[in-house]
DNA sequence: GTTAGCATGTAAGGAGTTACATGATTTT
DNA sequence: AAAATCATGTAACTCCTTACATGCTAAC
């Protein structure tokens, strides 16, 4: 009898939100395709950007990822057109297709778990202006969501090794749990913005 | 001719901190069990505590993992002692070796890029209490000058992009460069807590 | 006596890094 | 000329998750 085999991994492996890593690599290449063409070496500087600051991103991750996604006919690669400008050759450049621009558009509003975790939601941050105010909120409280169950796993966690915990240990999960309650505040200031259509606040430019 | 390759990688990739992870998860199990045995189960449990606590941990990381443990002769796989206290089969309970212990302690001692990151940081600050005052201040300087690198990236990408990017690019920037100077300034709060000797009281060791 | 939880594993496959291989262009 | 940088890829390997397979025990 293998019946009640799922309820094992539901309860136990907490694996629920588990997404497919790739999908927003993918995702950040055709977000930075929508503003202008660019070759691989290139978009990898600003992958890095976009991916967080340190994340490293290889060549050997890039470069198939591209090629998958001309293989779904998401981008075209085209011969370098900038040859007469410059001298330059052995450039490909990337550039999104009408079906990519739809997939972009289609992946920032499917609001699914792979839009919760630290990268899938700082992609989809970094491309917030390509968005809806509706698509925006539901990622935001999404997120929001998420953060509030991760804290009370952590409080439950502090509770159950009060008396075994060091300092130190104490200190981490403090300094942990101040983090997390400091993005939870930042979130909830973002969505109430949105709400209000009082947009993100130019800061005073410096 | 390749003799000029490796500089590209230097300079290039920015992969000079890359490390072997699974030397971290390694390196937590071990800690855990420098306090009492325990069988995989239990271990997974306290690991997800350990190495922070959005992670998942699997089996099928984890059981491998302690194999490995145990064919390099740092762990040994005892059948359950606890048989007839409770009426539990099935279970196999890990014990750290001499070599075990050794190993934890030069693994927790040698400060090499694998202490900068997110989770090698975690890991270490939490087994914190088993290590002494002086590899304590080189864990958490090696941290902060990690973390004082990415600040100048974030800050160097930031100038870069000022005209190009929309306000919510600007907004993500500036709440990334917030986390990373606050986390900076409490890495420099502990370093002279540990300094000053003014210690998180040290529980009496048994 | 079935459901939920405890417990240990293996196999397949995905994602991404490292290292390798190659060559053009620019700077010193 | 040499060195650094720009540029594009492939192959091997590692880590890890997912899904599968198995069976015991406690609680309802």
């Amino acid at each position: 009898m293998t019946k009640g085999l799922a309820c094992q991994y539901r309860a136990d492996v907490s694996s629920r939100y588990m997404t497919r890593r790739g999908a927003t690599l993918e995702l950040a290449v055709l977000g930075l395709l929508m503003d202008t063409p660019m070759h691989g070496y290139e978009l990898r500087k600003e992958l890095i950007g976009v991916l967080g600051w340190g994340r490293v991103l290889s060549y050997g991750t890039l470069y198939p990822c591209l090629k998958a996604l001309v293989r779904a006919g998401l981008i075209v690669a085209d011969d370098d057109p900038d040859l007469e400008v410059r001298g330059r050759r052995n450039r490909v450049v990337y550039r999104l297709t009408a079906d990519g621009k739809e997939h972009f558009a289609a992946a920032m509003a499917d609001s699914g778990p792979a839009t919760w975790d630290d990268e899938g939601f700082g992609v989809r941050f970094a491309f917030f202006a390509r968005t809806d105010a509706s698509t925006r909120v539901r990622i935001l409280e999404g997120r929001r969501n998420r953060l509030e169950e991760r804290l009370a796993n952590v409080k439950e966690a502090t509770r159950r090794s009060r008396e075994r915990a060091d300092s130190y240990t104490r200190e981490l999960h403090r300094h942990g749990l101040e983090s997390v309650e400091r993005e939870v505040r930042w979130l909830t200031e973002l969505i109430d913005r949105e709400r209000s259509g009082r947009d993100t606040p130019e800061p005073p430019t410096d």
